[in-house]
DNA sequence: ATAAGGAGACCTTCCACAGCTAGAC
DNA sequence: CCGTCTAGCTGTGGAAGGTCTCCTT
């Protein structure tokens, strides 16, 4: 039962690999993914053990068996199997060992020898992250071991607030983020990390480096702008009235597709940012993602149920580039406006699973990643002609005129 | 503890020109 | 209102040079 590695096509497949898309078997993984630095950045989890084709975001113990969040919510929506206990399955990144994997997957009863010679110490380096939906986001104090009690998993499911209402709890969750995977998992205060330069030893994992505020395309000036004084004052925040209504108008949703993006909540900038009409809660959304991402109406894994208190939402703009996506303000919203499931929300997006968000967390960060190191080419007849257009010392020059490099038979010509 | 200098990473600029856009007719 | 023409703008890749950051002395 199973399905075969994606790379070797031999062993069977035990994990998979989100930004790769692939499922792989513990040594295709160790070598695929010690390749390179960013490689070994790509979070990996076990496989679905029903669908064989989904990461997997939890285990039921009753059933001994890992699902992703669609067999999950299948299997888990009905009266008779409802009360599984299960427990969230973390996620992993660099190299670890067969002892590491059978560490933080206790369930696995066996591993595979796995083949590390051409692992660099450096990435060995394992980091764990939680699944969002479970122990980071869970109640404070209940994630010694990364077990999750049914009482986590279900309370997410039933009452998963998607966003918060300030920016501190977002801070809180990051920092959250950033201690749990240090192994311990304790649940000690919460230590505020800026980015990793500044401060290596406190944010020293991969999880966290994907939560930089950089990473996320803000464009503060600085923390304060985003976590200071005024983070719980999403009006103070977001009040900036220089923006002309016919801007606002020209990026605004409608009203009911307000209610859904507003759970994806903000992608704030310093430069452009405008001011919700009702901040009630500080939820701001990228209008990109009303514009790039119409399909929320319709997609109802990404659009939930219409959150009144949300309607009034805070926009704001950052880059304009047009090239955002669902991904971008679905993280957006966990880093700016992500409140922890705890905290009281009332009846509102009662139905959204929470696997969703971490569904929607992990294409946020596949998507930043492919951004960051992946020039986007939006012509590529341009890109066709550059590509055969002859240079002197990199400047295109007329054609026929002299020339040091051509592309297509790196001939030089003087 | 501070300054100087090197190394490396990162950013900006430049070039020609096909294709796109907006305005005029 | 619709089609055509035209001027101006945009984006594309590689190299060079400038700037910034980190580390060593």
């Amino acid at each position: 039962m199973g399905s075969l590695c994606d790379f070797c096509g031999e062993q069977r497949s035990m994990v998979y690999c989100r930004s790769d898309a692939a499922r792989l078997c513990l040594s295709c993984d160790r070598n695929v993914h010690s390749a390179n630095a960013l490689s070994s950045r790509h979070s990996r989890t076990l496989l679905c053990d029903r669908c064989f084709s989904q990461p997997a975001i939890a285990r039921c113990i009753e059933e001994n068996i890992s699902l992703c969040h669609n067999c999950d919510w299948n299997g888990h929506n009905d009266d008779s199997a409802s009360g599984h206990k299960r427990q969230a399955i973390n996620c992993y990144s660099g190299c670890p060992s067969a002892a590491e994997l059978s560490r933080i997957w206790s369930f696995v009863t066996e591993f595979p020898q796995i083949n590390d010679s051409n692992c660099e110490e450096e990435m060995g380096l394992m980091s764990i992250s939680e699944n969002y939906v479970s122990t980071c986001w869970g109640a404070p104090g209940n994630s010694s071991n990364g077990d999750l009690a049914m009482n986590d998993l279900n309370n997410m499911n039933k009452n998963s607030p998607w966003i918060g209402s300030s920016s501190s709890s977002a801070v809180n969750a990051m920092a959250c983020s950033a201690n749990q995977q240090t192994g311990s998992l304790e649940s000690t205060t919460p230590k505020l990390c800026g980015t990793e330069m500044k401060n290596p030893g406190i944010c020293k994992n991969d999880f966290f480096e994907d939560f930089t505020v950089d990473d996320v395309d803000l464009t503060f000036e600085n923390y304060e702008e985003l976590f200071g004084g005024s983070h719980d004052n999403s009006k103070q925040l977001f009040d900036d009235t220089e923006i002309d209504d016919s801007f606002f108008d020209m990026k605004e949703m409608s009203a009911g597709n307000s209610n859904c993006q507003g759970e994806f909540g903000a992608e704030a900038s310093s430069s452009r940012h405008v001011k919700s009409s009702q901040p009630a809660c500080s939820n701001a959304v990228s209008a990109d993602s009303m514009k790039s991402n119409p399909g929320n109406k319709a997609d109802p894994s990404v659009c939930f149920p219409a959150r009144k208190a949300y309607s009034s939402v805070s926009l704001s703009f950052s880059g304009l580039t047009g090239e955002s996506s669902a991904g971008d303000h679905e993280m957006s919203s966990v880093m700016l406006t992500g409140e922890p499931p705890w905290f009281p929300t009332g009846n509102e997006c009662s139905s959204f699973p929470a696997a969703n968000r971490d569904s929607a967390v992990m294409r946020y960060k596949e998507k930043k990643k492919n951004r960051k190191f992946d020039k986007k080419i939006r012509y590529e007849s341009r890109k066709a002609r550059a590509d055969v257009r002859r240079r002197v010392k990199g400047r295109f020059v007329k054609a026929g005129d002299a020339y040091d490099y051509d592309p297509l038979c790196q001939t030089r010509s003087y």
